[in-house]
DNA sequence: AATCAGTCCAACCGCTCTTTT
DNA sequence: AAAAAGAGCGGTTGGACTGAT
């Protein structure tokens, strides 16, 4: 094991910024005789670089197969897919853009799709809405301004801005259900006594608080309360105790008792059989759940994704 | 025209994992 | 089995660029 010797070990060796000369060597060397070693390219190829510069600069600029320019929508959403799933995995993200390098996906998730999302109130880490409150009182303004629909937004914009409603929606109804819970708490009358029972089914189901995983969230999606524990805490929403915490992640991981909030309109859902999303990746019009139906069919079917049980592992059989 | 702040992205750094010896 | 080399990865940085003042 051990790290190899990094450029600045090897003395002499130049950095920064290639010159086009230094591009052209490096190319004509690799359309000849390919990369082969790469601790030994630069000196065959007549470079005063390390091996580990050369790479770099064949995998993000000077390979021929690189796309260049924006991003589309559907690659776009792509990579907030996958991101939702594997995270700063970029490489694997890379895999699955064709042309797109991972250096450069993941400088456009931290420039453009980081705030994108952001700004529509989805927290870009967890791709569950914000929980600050602060926030959903801006979010309040951008509703009405998309509920009036003067918002010059694209079907992307739009399409996020639907699932915000909801997700602030599912936000205002999980902080009703933690009052509940809290109110269980409050009236125990001893700190050892077992936790409360869980809202009966009906109570749920009047409140309209169907899936508690309704934001891609597995067993954790009752983080949202814990991280008001961790940051400030003035918004006055009550906290969750830990050992209730875990014993209703223990309860919705072992009985998931709340049939899913959302169904799909019939003809929107996307198969989650994996070869349909094979194919979905390699651009078959027939199977494509992504870039063939119209933008708001193609939001249902990402959000139906997203929302489904079975989307995580959907996602991971594709990465794996 | 000059300055400043913000954005973007190519390149680097240092760590981990895999392969070879 | 252990060490070294090779390669890959994610995070960070520095400088070019752009728009606002």
């Amino acid at each position: 094991m051990g790290r190899s010797p990094s450029c600045d070990e090897q003395s002499g060796l130049k950095k920064g910024p290639w010159t086009t000369e230094e591009d052209e060597k490096l190319m004509d060397y690799i359309a000849i005789h390919g990369h082969g070693s790469w601790r030994a390219l630069p000196k065959l190829a007549g470079l005063n670089r390390c091996g580990k510069s050369c790479r770099l600069r064949w995998t993000n600029y000077l390979r021929p197969d690189i796309k260049r320019g924006k991003f589309s929508e559907d690659e776009e959403r792509v990579i907030i897919n996958l991101h939702s799933v594997v995270g700063n995995k970029w490489s694997k993200i890379a895999t699955h853009l064709p042309g797109r390098t991972d250096n450069e996906i993941k400088n456009y998730w931290n420039t453009h799709l980081r705030k994108k999302l952001l700004h529509m109130g989805i927290d870009p880490n967890t791709h569950k809405p914000r929980t600050d409150l602060n926030h959903l009182l801006n979010l309040s303004q951008l509703f009405r301004a998309a509920n009036v629909g003067q918002m010059n937004m694209s079907s992307w914009d739009n399409a996020l801005s639907l699932r915000l409603q909801a997700g602030a929606a599912q936000l205002a109804k999980m902080q009703l259900l933690q009052h509940l819970c809290m109110q269980f708490v409050n009236s125990s009358s001893s700190a050892a006594a077992p936790p409360p029972p869980l809202p009966n089914i009906d109570m749920m189901s009047t409140f309209g608080y169907q899936n508690l995983n309704q934001f891609g969230g597995q067993a954790n999606s009752l983080e949202g309360f814990e991280g008001n524990n961790n940051g400030n805490n003035n918004n006055n929403i009550p906290t969750f105790d830990n050992n209730m915490s875990s014993y209703y992640e223990d309860m919705l991981q072992t009985k998931n008792p709340f049939p899913a909030l959302v169904s799909a309109s019939p003809g929107t859902s996307c198969n989650t059989n994996t070869n349909q999303m094979e194919n979905s990746m390699s651009g078959d019009p027939a199977a494509d759940c992504f870039s063939t139906h119209s933008p708001t069919t193609i939001f249902e079917a990402w959000e139906k994704l997203m929302d489904d049980e079975t989307s995580e592992s959907y996602w991971k059989n594709i990465l794996e």
